[in-house]
DNA sequence: GATGAATGAGGCTTCATTCAT
DNA sequence: TATGAATGAAGCCTCATTCAT
């Protein structure tokens, strides 16, 4: 592991620890000391903490497949499966964290969207890629007539999100388990009369 | 007297101003001047930010019912058609603030769970309170056997928060509206081969 | 001398050294180390650095009474006089720092005035405040027929700043020693056929 | 070549950014962004800040006969009417600028003159090319015997400056014509009785 | 001689809280 | 109990300058 370039260094600290504190109880000082950076290179390279905060929400899309989808695409080949593997993926971090951190991207949705109205596109596109590929998946699998994947798509990231925020709120893992079952259950539903005669492409 | 209306003019101010700025960025000195109130009188009646915000989560229940469940129950007798009811109060909040603001409890749970955990009982109690009026409305649906009357409520809170987030970070309706009527859909879908004839209120 | 109260321990302290620095050369981290208090003690009593500028310049005219113009007239009773005991007053200033220092409106007024333009009519005050007090003198004096009084002290005035100005930047007292004789010439020239016959009130 | 041509860019915007923020208030990072220039260019040729405030000081000489003193000699011919022409020229700069910017070399004696004292026998040099030139101007009128020419100089610097520094106090160009208009009445004096006949193209 | 990243001290201001009246 | 002054740590950011390329 090369040592990583400044600007690298500023926005993996400032990744881990807007996940772990927030944005705005995430001094600039700490994030300096974590990269173990200077305050003029930092202004060197964001003109703002706000525009750290912008690139960092440019920053993410690029660490969405190696680190979430494609592990996930490897690992398992079933549409459906995948999404309910996504979920666990955020299950499992709830689970190592005691219920902490839950999805970055949820939590500065929530905190910044108002105060710092910029970055709500950066927001979106975050949202747009996650329900994107899940919507990608889903276009293998047989689902009923009339299913609108992209709806869909959205419908499991609100679970999700959802499911973490309850599951944060509560620090337990009950009610997260009770959406995903839920969700579960409307996949069933969808999928029980989907496709008496198609024909499956894949198996495994 | 005197005392009961500064303790409620502060958590007042409170409720408004972390909703719409959050906990973090809502200094003690805002909820003061907006309360009208001086340094002295806060910390008589609570014993630092924190407790205000402990407090603030006591209060809030207290006006779940007037403001929100008693009115929806009584403009809307269908069990189902209440859920939804309850969304759309959601969807006028963000409509009304320019997809602004969200569910106070929501934003509170994701910012301050991990740094605050003494509230998480208090977050939870709030979030109980609300699935719970969900499942005791349900209880009178016609749906399919089976039927987890709070795993699916806690699945409608999922549904709402998740949705109410991915608006808030688009700044748009468009998700939100996405997820409610996939939502729709699985209440369809729960209702189909319950009740043989019971006439539905809307389709979409 | 008792422990002044804190806001004029800060006011003294942002007057002593925005003289001797200059106000952009003053932090205020100097001003609250000299003045003995802490950052939320100015804050509490000046919004900001450039509401401390201000009120600096409405403390200023209650100085000038006590410390300026009270002390020349009970020195010297001839109108003309006073005024170049004033001269004297300001050459006395320079001579005790070598040079240095000189006005502290007059620094102000040309470091601040387009910066920070809320200040102006402040510091007007304090010129017109200045040549008033020179007009008034001068209403004694028997001086040309034709003589516009405030128009000849707002010449005094610009005559002692720019002689300072020249101290100062020459690191000797011979520019303001030539300026001050000059002005001297045109007071002579000013009484040399006033009054051929009119009555003296005083004498001294 | 290519050298000079950088060396003056960094001098006119710092001519420019030092006259119209001042010397302190000007980061050399907005030198070097106006001057389209990097840091390590203008350190090539200036050692610190306050060498580019001496070079400047050194620079402004040169301006000042093609700028100043060479069109006032072109136009007006008769010696006393050209000392009012130089004053005319520091109004049309304060008119223009709506009171501000001012002499440049008057704001600098006054702010860096005593944390600076290097440059001080530059802000002399440049105060006595100023005066030198009007008493150069001075020597063909004719005045009161016993008139110092260069005292008169000094004095009609000290009024100049003086009259801007109270034009950019009160943000009104009142002053300034009022301390000119008594600057024309000293010279009236002088003229009086100098020479019996002389036409005075101008009064007042 | 140009480039742009790095340095680290210091800039002004706000924070939640406590104290004296 | 209300008041408003005091506390002192920490907030984000800019400064003039230097370094390696």
């Amino acid at each position: 592991m090369a040592e990583a370039d400044t600007r690298t260094r500023i926005l993996e600290a400032a990744r881990r620890l807007f996940h772990e504190q927030g944005y705005g109880a995430t001094g600039v000082a700490t994030i300096l000391r974590e990269a173990g950076v200077h305050p003029g290179s930092l202004y060197h390279f964001f003109r703002s903490k706000e525009e750290l905060l912008a690139g960092l929400l440019e920053y993410y899309p690029s660490l969405f497949a190696p680190i979430v989808s494609r592990p996930i695409e490897a690992a398992e080949k079933e549409a459906v499966e995948r999404v309910f593997a996504l979920l666990a993926f955020y299950r499992k971090g709830l689970e190592e964290s005691g219920c902490r951190l839950g999805c970055p991207i949820g939590n500065l949705a929530l905190e910044v969207s108002d105060n710092h109205p910029e970055v709500r596109p950066l927001l979106e596109r975050n949202f747009a890629m996650w329900s994107g590929t899940v919507a990608g998946w889903l276009a293998r699998a047989r689902l009923r007539r009339g299913t609108d994947l992209d709806r869909l798509a959205r419908f499991v990231l609100a679970v999700m999100e959802g499911a973490v925020m309850q599951a944060r709120g509560a620090g337990s893992l009950a009610p997260f388990d009770a959406a995903v079952a839920e969700l579960r259950r409307h996949f069933d539903l969808l999928q029980e009369r989907a496709g008496a005669s198609r024909a499956r492409r894949r198996k495994r």
